[in-house]
RNA sequence: CGGGGCGUAGCGCAGCUUGGUAGCGCGCCUGCUUUGGGAGCAGGAUGUCGCAGGUUCAAAUCCUGCCGCCCCGACCA
């Protein structure tokens, strides 16, 4: 491709609305254009690397033994109405009427679309397993759209779904993607970790997420420092306290103490003059409808995912103040174990604590030494904290760290929920009805690519790794009007082709300087620099974006050169060969 | 949906408080010079000042309503 014909629209300046570092060189680079808020335009720059991604994907799912479909986005929600998501999705769900009136939504994923197709024909055991993929448009009308294409309302992702006629081979599809997904991201150059998640909205039974890791990330994860374990911090356990001896330690009398106004840890422990440890937050909770207070030491934080998961409801929410009222008989700020009219759930955190300070359910008033046991009883302790850097490993009880990551892929096991509620049954060998075991893979194209830039980058730009890079070359001729230059440059573009390299030749009648500010900028890993000095020694210079490492190579060697570098670079990520 | 901010040339912004000829930098076009890290000089083009009402002799500027976009939160694969 030639610079000066490629519809390749750089920016010199950060585009005020953006926050993030790939939003902003995506933009800057001429990657992408907005059109609408999380609406995107990919420009050829943009595309080409999308399509790197795809080409990466699809080579290592139809490995794996998937094989490529394309469905529809326009879903009728009678489909919808059957799995029973057509109330459950939420606004997320963009629904819309043709003309004849009749209810439809744009595609968010493809559950019902694909387990419709297969329950049509899939009608025997001998017809499994399947895995069926496609990679297409999703529209979901985000909330709040953000960071570009990492987060935005219409976007491409790859999804994926098998079907198996037992436990034993959904167990095994749902592996063989797992390992699909981690040569994908690591075929792609990134660094990434794949951690357990909570499943969501899909629902089944278990899920691991494939994060990128990156500070600039929206989700938090905790990872095992020794062992393997590794989860989203939504999800991320914790290992109990050791049980400790507090026998030595004699119960107080429990006492009332005035506390005007005082209602949030930070203020009792100042006014009471203790540690938060030493304090006990009532955190009341409506779960489908029903007060739940929540018992959690001062210091720690409550996590919601955990308590909606202890309690099996389908909806949780911190109480509104007049649920408080109701089962506390105090205004917000008050709320204490000792009296509550609501079910109570303890947080592991309280196994050791004696003699602490709660709210008094009474306004203006805390208690002190207030006791398990003693003073109220709790049925069982739980872990329902969110994770800290303190807390120790579930598995293995070593130390654990936190980071922060983009979400890029997500494999659930959906189990029978989707099959079940739309009839996707088989016969067995005995000729008995079966229900069909599901699983389901999603990638996210747009999001890997700008995760890609999160991690690499620098003050002058992106720098792809080699297997994404929207070319792998660049020759830059230092002044095209110098017949000598121009000649080189157009030799060695013409040989490169020929040899399937992908490259750009910059043959803009531009000052060197934008040349190579342009280059920096969208990354591409190699330049060939043709300048005057070193071509009157017959030579070229190839200088490496990553390590800003310069080489003069001969003119007669540089062909050479490039494709051994090229080859060196695509593969340095993933052991072996790939088809 | 709640809170905050912004909408002026392709991009980044000033002007608005105190109403009166719409500006700056970059980019773009022409010419000359220059040619290895975003060149210099000279000349030039480009604006329904987000939209609609209102106040006023006069509105980018003041008032009202609406729309769009960004950030924080709630929510979310």
């Amino acid at each position: 491709m030639r610079y000066s014909e490629m519809f390749l629209p750089t920016e010199r300046e950060i585009p005020s609305d953006a926050e993030v570092i790939s939003h902003q060189l995506m933009l800057r680079a001429g990657m992408i254009r907005k059109l609408s808020a999380g609406i995107y335009c990919y420009l050829p720059l943009g595309y080409r690397v999308i399509r790197k991604v795809e080409q990466i994907i699809r080579e290592e799912m139809n490995r794996a033994g998937a094989q490529e479909v394309f469905l529809p986005m326009v879903q009728p929600a009678e489909l919808w109405q059957e799995s029973g998501r057509w109330e459950y999705y939420g606004k997320e769900l963009q629904r819309f009427r043709d003309r004849h009136d009749r209810e439809y939504c744009l595609g968010p994923t493809h559950e019902e679309v694909i387990t419709d197709l297969v329950r049509n024909e899939l009608k025997t055991y001998r017809q499994l397993p399947k895995n069926l993929y496609q990679i297409q448009t999703k529209f979901r009308d985000e909330i709040r759209p953000r960071f570009g294409v990492m987060r935005s309302r219409e976007f491409g992702m790859k999804d994926a779904y098998s079907f198996d006629a037992d436990e034993e081979g959904a167990e095994l599809s749902y592996a063989r993607m797992f390992e699909a997904y981690k040569r994908i991201f690591a075929r792609c150059g990134l660094r990434f970790r794949p951690v357990e998640a909570d499943s969501g909205t899909i629902g089944g039974s278990f899920s691991h997420e494939f994060m990128v890791m990156a500070d600039s990330g929206e989700d938090g994860l905790v990872f095992c420092s020794e062992c393997a374990y590794a989860a989203n911090l939504e999800k991320a356990e914790v290992h109990p306290p050791e049980k400790a001896d507090m026998s030595a330690i004699e119960e107080l009398p429990l006492t009332e103490v005035h506390t005007p106004n005082i209602r949030t840890i930070e203020e009792v422990s100042a006014f009471l003059d203790v540690t938060p440890q030493d304090i006990v937050k009532t955190m009341i909770f409506n779960a489908d409808g029903q007060p739940v207070a929540v018992l959690i030491r001062g210091d720690e934080e409550v996590n919601e995912i955990k308590v909606k998961n202890y309690l099996g409801c389908n909806e949780i929410e911190l109480a509104m103040d007049d649920m408080i009222e109701e089962v506390t008989g105090a205004p917000r700020g008050f709320a204490g174990a000792v009296g509550i009219r609501a079910r109570i759930v303890a947080d592991n955190s309280l196994l050791n604590m004696k003699n602490f300070v709660m709210g008094a359910n009474r306004e203006d008033y805390h208690v002190r030494n207030v006791n398990v046991g003693r003073d109220f009883s709790i049925a069982a302790f739980a872990d329902l904290k969110i994770a800290r850097e303190t807390d120790a490993c579930p598995r293995c009880r070593k130390a654990l760290s936190l980071a922060r990551g983009i979400e890029v892929g997500h494999v659930f096991k959906l189990g029978t929920k989707y099959s079940k509620a739309m009839g996707a049954s088989f016969l067995d060998r005995n000729g008995k009805d079966q229900t069909m075991i599901m699983g389901c893979y999603g990638i996210g194209t747009g999001r890997t690519v700008a995760a890609c830039i999160e991690q690499n980058n620098d003050e002058n730009g992106i720098v792809w790794p080699m297997p994404l890079a929207p070319f792998q070359v660049i020759i830059t001729p230092v002044n095209i009007n110098d017949k000598a230059l121009a000649d080189t440059a157009e030799r060695l573009y013409d040989s490169l082709v020929a040899k399937g390299v992908e490259v750009l030749l910059d043959d803009r009648d531009e000052r060197a300087g934008v040349k190579f500010k342009d280059a920096d900028l969208i990354g591409i890993p190699i330049r060939v620099t043709i300048g005057p000095k070193k071509l009157a020694e017959g030579k070229v210079e190839i200088r490496m974006r990553d390590t800003g490492e310069v080489n003069a190579i001969l003119l007669e060697q540089v062909e050479e050169t490039l494709l051994s570098q090229i080859a060196s670079k695509m593969g340095e990520n993933v052991s072996g060969s790939h088809d």
